[in-house]
DNA sequence: CTGACTTTTTCCCGTCACGGTAAATAACGG
DNA sequence: CCGTTATTTACCGTGACGGGAAAAAGTCAG
């Protein structure tokens, strides 16, 4: 929704093109918005049309030039204006909760699978923000114009912390429900072997 | 992304018209997946059209008649196979961060304003998916078939716990940070009043 | 040298999401 | 009589998003 409201907040850091916009994001807001290339591009000519910001171009040898993006006055005035508004609450939008809620009607194993990926996928998040937090903020504070920076570190933390602890818990869930299946309906593999065997 | 899909993820527990999708998507779908009737109902005609839903008009005195939509046997498969294919991770994408990323750009004020409506809303939803687990699941179990429903309230707890509690730390930081900005700027008006007095 | 990859921007194509405005229908509550 | 509830449908836009592609000029590996 505030795609251009988020490039507006990453150029108050520093003029960027937007090849580097489409990067990375900074580092930091690309973690909680990601959007390629082209979406990236678009959003600029329209900021660019609209006055928010000012391309300067920069010659260069060896690769395209590029254009370097300002905010304009008018571009601050527009993102404090849209900061002043109160926020719509995002919804979690989860496919997996998804597929959970209609788990009696979906095959498991996939499932299950995937959990697991997610669980290492939030795991990996987790561990890059830690080390982006002790890289950035070694001891825990910032400085003012760097607070929200660290607020936004601290909830993608606790956020994956979150999410993976409840894979986890998915995961185990899964796994009684199948045993469960199993013990009631199948014989499990590994008593199936050994009563074959004896 | 995938609305249809969670239409058909509701329409496995029973069949509905698209009012009722609409009013709750069932009191546990629809905290994750807010949609507007308008939205399901198109949704509603496009999985008619694919064969993946099917409607049976119920003849209403008093109402208009209804169209209650029912799974097809091609829908439980559709839905199968979605299922089966691995989900996309979901981004944080809160307007909020992005203010907050952007901090010493924009004024502290309506942000400590909003984050302090927002820690409201994360503290109802708590109490709400509370209220829910504690009615719908009072053992903390969940029969084989519910589970999926149970790991969605228990996410859903986690996440508003999680941010409500982010919340409480972000309006403490900002109100350190004018705290601190009016002991170096601006006089605190007690003080200043104190001082006029005296 | 060739071929692959990087850097940088742009364009065209679509689908999905989303939301406003609104209308039709018919009963019920006040 | 007016407003609300229940129920569906229509038309209109904007915005998000992503595939596919192409330019242009360099670098680096094989």
């Amino acid at each position: 929704m505030a795609l251009g409201d988020a490039i507006l907040a990453c150029l108050t850091e520093r003029p960027m093109t937007g090849y580097e916009l489409a990067k990375t994001f900074d580092n930091s807001i690309g973690f909680f918005w990601k959007a390629d290339h082209q979406q990236i591009y678009r959003e600029l000519t329209k900021l660019r049309d609209r006055g928010h910001i000012q391309g300067r171009e920069v010659v260069q040898s060896g690769k395209p030039n590029k254009l370097v993006y300002t905010l304009t006055p008018d571009g601050r005035a527009a993102l404090r204006h849209w900061a002043a508004r109160p926020s719509v609450p995002a919804s979690i939008k989860d496919d997996l909760l998804v597929r959970l809620y209609a788990l009696d009607s979906v095959d498991v194993e996939p499932l299950r699978t995937d959990l697991m990926a997610r669980l290492e996928h939030h795991r990996d998040r987790f561990a890059r923000y830690e080390r982006l937090l002790n890289k950035r903020f070694p001891q825990g504070t910032a400085p003012p114009a760097d607070v929200g920076k660290l607020l936004g570190l601290r909830i993608g933390l606790a956020h994956e912390r979150a999410v993976a602890e409840w894979c986890e818990e998915a995961i185990e869930a899964l796994s009684a429900l199948t045993s469960g299946a199993e013990r009631s309906n199948v014989v499990p593999l590994e008593e199936n072997q050994r009563e074959n065997k004896g």
